[in-house]
RNA sequence: CGGGGCGUAGCGCAGCCUGGCAGCGCACUUGCUUUGGGAGCAAGAGGUCGCGGGUUCGAAUCCCGCCGCCCCGACCA
């Protein structure tokens, strides 16, 4: 390929809304463009890396038993309203309507389309088990999409759906895809962990999420500096500290004008944030619950919203608080009527005399303790989970980290086929339904990950395996005969040899056509210069160590070849 | 959806407060010089100043409404 006759608009500024180094770069390097906010057009040079990520992903799947297919991406509602996710998704599904007022959507995933497709053609127990994939892009129209490539409300998946006979199946199904998993991400080569995950409140079938490093990913997970333990943040218990002894205080009200707030509360009165207990309050289908933690805790809504799903929690807003009359910001558990489940963090447990509300305003009470003044319902772990935590298993500190999901693997049972009623006859001749498993990869989701843990100051370091090209042969005197004609020699032979080689035709200055090789991140630049040639030498360079060295022009193309050969 | 910020040439920005010729750098075109780490000089081309309305003799600038984009929070490959 040559520069001149290919598309890639580099910037010379770095664009002004990209903020992370990964929509930054694939922007100025000339990988994408952005359409509208979440969309964004693949350009040659991602369209090449997407190619490459894709083709490991289809070898690793076919090799895993996966069968590829392609089903459509427009979808009729019907199917989507009998799951209920037409209401769950909400305004996340990008809904249309055709010329006759027939409600459709764009797929946003198709469990809805492959439960179907199989229980329609796939009738027996003989047929099973089963694994279908596709490679295609999905549509969500995310509340926040942001940093490029990483959350687009179009991104390129990869999903595929097992449909076994019994749970039995199905176990060995996901343990095969999770196999398959592991060596597309080895393959791949992003540093990365897999985590069981947050059960979520779809269901709460077994799943696991794989998570690339990153400092600017999304999701957070936990581990254990021992490396003994690992899980999703929402999922994470932290070892419970042992309850205290204490000489109880008597129970006394001070004054705290204007302290409706935990860190107004402790600076007032020269305390630490922990010892005052936080009262946090929610309304869960009418019912009002009190979660208590200590005051330097924040409560997980997600593993509250988890323990009453499928019943829905919802944060007390000002109107809850005058409806109970209860004093937004001096809450205190000893006035809690019978109706009200008190329920609290065993890290509650672990202290005693605490300060917390008097349910009065501006008034807060010291030496709370519980038992005596005030009860708990019901001992739920529902803290935030943070750095510093005791690891459940041996007691090692807890580290949390931040990660981009770029794979997510989940045994769905027959949460799809039953609702869908996609089932087969088995060998007793009794009607069940499939039991599923979903598996899926964000492709143009790893492009980010794979620049965001591959860069440097001059730009994206692309592993040799994936990069968009392997060598580029950048002409340093554009409008000299005897470079261009030495250059265009490499360039064919190492095209020859089966090396993707571009040439930098453009008539531009060395300096922009350096700079552009390290922003885009070939792995091996070979210079041809009229001063070089002079010397009947070629300059070489790898762009991961930076390492430069000379070859003669007869060995250039040799010497490129084993450059490439040793590149990461 | 709540909070914050921004929309002026392809990209990055100034001008707006205090209304009066629409500017700067890069990129682009032409010429000359230059030529191995983002060249110099000269001459050019490129704009519904996000959109609509209002105030005014006059609006990029002031007012109202809308739209778009980015960032922070609750959801997800």
């Amino acid at each position: 390929m040559r520069l001149t006759k290919t598309f890639v608009p580099t910037l010379r500024d770095d664009p002004a809304d990209a903020e992370i180094a990964s929509h930054r770069l694939l922007l100025r390097a000339g990988f994408i463009r952005r359409l509208t906010a979440g969309v964004y057009t693949s350009l040659p040079l991602a369209l090449r890396v997407i190619r490459k990520v894709e083709a490991i992903v289809r070898e690793e799947m076919e090799a895993s038993g996966s069968i590829e297919i392609r089903v459509p991406i427009v979808l009729p509602a019907e199917p989507w309203k009998a799951t209920g996710r037409w209401q769950r998704y909400g305004n996340e599904v990008f809904k249309l309507e055709d010329r006759h007022g027939r409600e459709m959507m764009l797929g946003p995933t198709e469990e809805e389309v492959f439960a179907p497709l199989v229980a329609g053609d796939l009738p027996s127990y003989r047929d099973l088990p089963i694994n279908l994939f596709q490679v295609e892009w999905k549509y969500r129209d995310e509340k926040r999409p942001r940093f490029g490539l990483l959350r687009g409300r179009e991104f390129l998946m990869k999903d595929a759906y097992s449909f076994d006979r019994d749970e039995a199946g199905m176990r060995e199904s996901y343990r095969v895809m999770y196999e398959a998993y592991e060596r597309i991400f080895d393959r791949i080569g992003l540093g990365y962990v897999i985590v069981e995950a947050d059960p979520g409140s779809i269901g709460g079938g077994i799943n696991h999420e794989f998570m690339a490093l990153a400092d600017v990913g999304e999701d957070l997970f936990v581990r254990c500096v021992n490396g003994d333990y690992l899980a999703d943040i929402e999922a994470a218990t932290p070892e419970a500290a042992p309850a205290v002894e204490a000489e109880l205080e008597p129970m006394v009200e001070v004054e705290t004008p204007g302290a409706a707030t935990i860190e107004l509360v402790a600076a007032q009165l020269g305390i630490d944030e922990a010892r005052t207990l936080k009262n946090v309050m929610f309304d869960v289908d009418g019912q009002t619950v009190a979660v208590l933690v200590p005051g330097d805790r924040e409560v997980s809504e997600k593993k509250l919203a988890r323990l009453y799903f499928p019943k829905v929690v919802r944060a007390f807003d000002d109107d809850d608080f005058e409806r109970r009359g209860y004093a937004k910001g001096y809450v205190g558990p000893h006035g809690f009527d019978r109706d009200v489940a008190v329920l609290a963090d065993p890290s509650v447990r672990a202290g005693a005399n605490w300060v917390t509300g008097a349910n009065r305003t501006d008034m807060h009470v010291t030496g709370m303790n519980l038992e005596r003044d005030f009860r708990v319902d019901r001992w739920e772990a529902l803290v935030q989970i943070r750095d510093g935590d005791r690891c459940p298993i041996d007691g090692g500190e807890l580290e949390v980290g931040r990660s981009i999901v770029v794979g997510h693997i989940y045994q769905l049972s027959t949460e799809y086929s039953d609702p869908l009623r996609a089932s087969f006859q088995d060998e007793d001749g009794s009607e069940k339904p499939y039991m599923m498993g979903c598996y899926g990869i964000g492709i143009t989701r790893i492009l980010a990950a794979l620049v965001e843990q591959n860069h440097d100051g001059e730009g994206i370091v692309w592993p040799r395996h994936l990069a968009p090209f392997d060598v580029v042969v950048i002409l340093a005197n554009a409008d000299d005969e005897p470079v261009r004609t030495e250059a265009e020699r490499i360039y064919a032979a190492l095209g020859q040899r089966g090396i993707e080689v571009v040439i930098d035709d453009r008539e531009e200055r060395a300096g922009v056509k350096f700079a552009d090789a390290d922003l885009i991140g070939y792995p091996v630049q070979v210079t041809v210069g009229k001063r070089g040639l002079a010397a009947g030498t070629v300059d070489l360079k790898v762009r991961a160590s930076g390492e430069r060295s000379t070859a003669t022009l007869e060995d250039a193309v040799q010497a490129a070849t084993d450059l490439l050969a040793g590149a990461p």
